[in-house]
DNA sequence: TTTTTCGCGTACCTTCGGTATGTGAAACGA
DNA sequence: TCGTTTCACATACCGAAGGTACGCGAAAAA
């Protein structure tokens, strides 16, 4: 999918850009990141970043649909490794949680995705990703029955940020158990929905 | 509280300055409101904004503890028209629900406070704000023996988390019922962890 | 009335995102 | 093989925005 110096080196160098600016804006927030810090660290200059991104902004959103994308994969695995609704729900949530904690993923996707896009299109990105997949299994278990019949987007919203506070505490928080209390009281949640 | 000309003066600057930094950080967001802007709306010039204020993320802390401490103010009003324990908290999120969907609030509160801030020092204003208030609420009822004993910080941060997202997603909504939805399913969480 | 304080305006500096343009090597056609 | 075109990227530059140093004039203090 590479042929040619050209096309090889082209990719080489966007997967640079995206390399370090993903680090880099996890570390220290997308405003305290300049593009020459970003450049540099990726081993070319600007002009190379405005070939490949429309801008500063632009390759942010091409490093929040990447961390988007990964943690949607985790998720997706983890529920996929059963078969019964219920506990693919629960299985996904508990591994969206964790997922979501490791601050290299954390502040792009949590704090700074939602003010520099904007909240609609963080939404929009965060809804392709892994709130579908929420939704998903939220509208499988009202088919089945085994939820109480209400619309989906509702509790998808409220279950979606109560996970997103809850990884953003958990990966401040210095209590091992932390982790195990948050698990607790987010299936409970659930389970006030679960009928039959 | 504001004798002599002088102190006056120095009061009203402050509170235009304030006031106008409001006005466009609600209406465009932080980083697309400049300086000039904002002394220019005040009558000022930069020189009163850096007299007053450290800087701009400064000013917009200011800003965030202003619009905070009014919904802390909101919730806290609607929490004590009311004398069981049980139906203040849940008379509290409601009005916390409505109260940060208000567009002018919510932009400052909920998208750009972590991002500017950062989340830490966004979560302990918001703690000291109204987080403290369902925290409270919620410790009153595993008092009361209303509520299954638990570590409340876990919860009361899934709970703020849901609300938060809640109100953004009802913000961006067209759909009249869909406060009535959400209000419907927190509810339902909220009983998840009723006893007695 | 003299002196001091201080709230704030003015001018300037620096940094940063963004753009316009140049360049050299790879791809391509004859 | 050789001229031509393409294109990935570098260089140089620009405007705007946040921040700072300094001065002024009126109110407060002495």
């Amino acid at each position: 999918m590479a042929d040619g110096v050209r096309a090889r080196q082209r990719e080489a160098t966007r997967r640079a850009l995206l390399r370090e600016g993903r680090r880099l804006f996890a570390l220290r927030g997308y405003t305290a990141v300049g593009l020459a810090e970003v450049v540099d660290a990726a081993g070319v200059t600007k002009g190379a970043l405005y070939h490949h991104f429309g801008g500063k902004a632009d390759l942010f959103r091409a490093v929040l649909a990447e961390v988007q994308q990964e943690v949607a994969d985790r998720v997706a695995a983890a529920a996929d490794a059963h078969e019964d609704s219920w506990t693919r729900l629960v299985a996904g949530c508990q591994e969206f949680l964790t997922a979501s904690t490791a601050p290299q993923t954390q502040r792009i996707m949590l704090v700074d995705g939602p003010a520099v896009l904007g909240w609609s299109e963080w939404r929009a990105l965060d809804e392709a990703a892994s709130a579908r997949h929420l939704a998903e299994a939220i509208a499988a278990l009202v088919e089945e029955g085994r939820m109480a019949p209400q619309p989906v987007a509702p509790l998808t919203r409220l279950l979606s940020g109560a996970m997103n506070e809850a990884a953003l505490w958990l990966a401040a928080s210095t209590e091992a158990t932390d982790l195990e209390h948050v698990r607790t009281a987010l299936v409970r949640m659930l389970e006030a929905f679960r009928v039959g």
